[in-house]
RNA sequence: UCCCGAGUAGCUCAAUCGGCAGAGCGGGUGGCUGUUAACCACUAGGUUGUAGGUUCAAGUCCUACCUCGGGAGCCA
């Protein structure tokens, strides 16, 4: 049963007696039968609106779904003169019956018996009855999420986040929030964003001149995290699996399609596990997801199909049918090497995979989802599990067709002196991680996680070439509008 | 940060060899009895990213800067 929300309740109360029954365009499209030839109230949006000297026709989306719903209304309307003249963006409330439609192009439309203007859009308003690029719209995103492509692509955003942590709980983990701010200065994560209470004008000095950080409001020196994955290990010591899913902030100055200053990441840690359990849970999470979107987002997803991304849902389809592959990072090098292509960059062991590399391995090796394990322990973080041969560390990374590296694990170094001996090498300060050593000192036991890309795996989803379209408000350099 | 490319009407784009600043959409006005990015007619709308320079003459050539886009690095 429809009930009124609270903010409605007082407008209903007024009118009760006159009133028919104020709805979502989506409970009349999830359920035409109980209300076809009915009166109806709804309020929304003026996506487009085409009127002739005696009626017109508004498409009207109200927010409850992806799809608009026709509203015919004709010159019996004693505000018809004005309703003819609505511009793009003008908010209405709607009185009408529920019929089926004459039109080819929609089931159903409402014949209006009342339309009233609740707020007229000024006929400046940039989004237009057009095409606009994408670029374009980027300048706008208090506006752009009233066009199809947004509209389509903030929901899913939301559907996908309900996804992960359906995922997640349906197997009993613990979401825990780690901080936003903290203290860890550097995992080899990036470049972080200071955060302080003090201007830098007249920053306390200690005698020696040098910045006295103790006068912080937090005591000292504080970062935007880069990663919750070491605070959310002491975690997985106790609450045997678990993940965090929140805002992670990197200070770099990359000015690429797929990276953020501000971005979102789930990080998944599970304890009495090793890669192969880790690759496991990240192959049946991305499952979960793709199935998850394409079961609750069915017109959003064809929208991007159609628009967007032509080969998308058949891609998707293939992912959810298909078992992940899995290659070490030496098995990588000799495909790449006997490829015979020709690579800007060298193939060599031991060098980073470039992102030629990887979209070779992904879209022309493999043409699906492909797992790299065991890279060179040199060119990843401390906290990897050293392999036998000295050499290799646990690591994996996921990499998918279009949008590369879209997850990055590895099972942890749980080995107190190795960790250490590690940390040393990497010039890391010993000290400040003796809460992290704990981790490996009160009852050590192996364990996995990994960092999954929130937006990446978006724009994986919905076919977006841009983080910056998958973000509400993107941080990205030169820009933090809104 | 590096390498390319692009900045012209609100938006998307034209403008030939350096020679009068153009169109579609959107806006405004009028017309049209079932439209689907509706259609038809008329109309308003410009410091060509910024600052210099070359030239009789610069949207067009040169220099610097700014912004955006594509690619790369960093990574998720």
């Amino acid at each position: 049963m429809q009930c009124a929300m609270p903010w409605q309740y007082k407008h209903r109360t007024e009118t009760m007696t006159m009133q028919p029954k104020a709805l979502t365009i989506k409970e009349l499209m999830t359920s035409p039968q109980q209300y076809i030839d009915q009166e109806v109230a709804l309020s929304g949006w003026v996506r487009t609106a085409r009127v002739s000297k005696n009626f017109g026709f508004i498409e009207l989306n109200d927010g409850s779904m992806f799809k608009n719903l026709q509203l015919v209304f004709e010159d019996q309307l004693t505000n018809f003169a004005d309703i003819a003249k609505v511009s793009i963006g003008t908010s209405l409330q709607v009185r009408g019956v529920f019929v089926k439609s004459l039109g080819a192009n929609q089931p159903y439309e409402v014949k209006a018996t009342g339309i009233d203007i609740v707020g007229m859009a000024t006929p400046d308003n940039p989004i237009q009855k057009k095409r606009h690029t994408f670029e374009f719209l980027r300048t706008i995103p208090h506006l752009r999420l009233r066009t199809n492509t947004y509209m389509a692509v903030f929901r899913v955003r939301s559907l996908l986040a309900q996804a992960i942590h359906e995922f997640f709980q349906k197997q009993n983990f613990v979401y825990v929030h780690t901080p936003i701010i903290t203290g860890i200065d550097a995992e080899g994560a990036g470049e972080m964003f200071h955060v302080s209470t003090i201007g830098a004008e007249n920053y306390p000095r200690k005698p020696d001149g040098s910045l006295d950080e103790s006068q912080e409001l937090l005591g000292r020196q504080t970062y935007l995290t880069v990663s919750g994955q070491l605070a959310v290990e002491a975690f997985c010591m106790g609450f045997r699996n678990v993940y965090t899913f929140g805002p992670t902030f990197r200070a770099e100055n990359s000015n690429t399609a797929r990276h953020a200053n501000e971005f979102w990441m789930i990080e998944p840690e599970i304890a009495f596990a090793d890669l192969q359990d880790n690759m496991n849970l990240a192959e049946a999470m991305m499952k979960h997801l793709i199935s998850y979107v394409l079961e609750n987002a069915p017109d959003e997803m064809a929208f991007f199909n159609s628009f967007i991304d032509k080969g998308l849902l058949e891609r998707l389809q293939g992912v959810l049918n298909a078992k992940f592959q899995t290659m070490t990072y030496t098995e990588a090098i000799d495909i790449l090497q006997k490829s015979g292509e020709q690579f800007e960059y060298p193939t060599e062991w031991g060098q980073n995979l470039q992102t030629e590399h990887e979209r070779y391995l992904a879209e022309k090796t493999f043409n699906g989802p492909v797992f790299v394990t065991d890279y060179p322990k040199s060119i990843k973080a401390f906290y990897m599990r050293m392999n036998d041969d000295q050499k290799t560390v646990r690591a994996m990374d996921l990499l998918v067709p279009g949008v590369g590296e879209i997850i990055g694990g590895s099972q942890r170094e749980e080995r107190f002196d190795l960790l250490v001996e590690r940390m040393k090498e990497e010039g890391l300060p010993v000290e400040q991680y003796q809460w992290y050593l704990d981790i490996r000192k009160f009852g050590t036991f192996p364990h996995a996680g990994y960092g999954l890309g929130f937006e990446r795996a978006l724009m994986y989803m919905t076919g977006m070439k841009n983080i910056r379209d998958v973000i509400p408000y993107p941080r990205t350099p030169n820009n933090a509008m809104c």
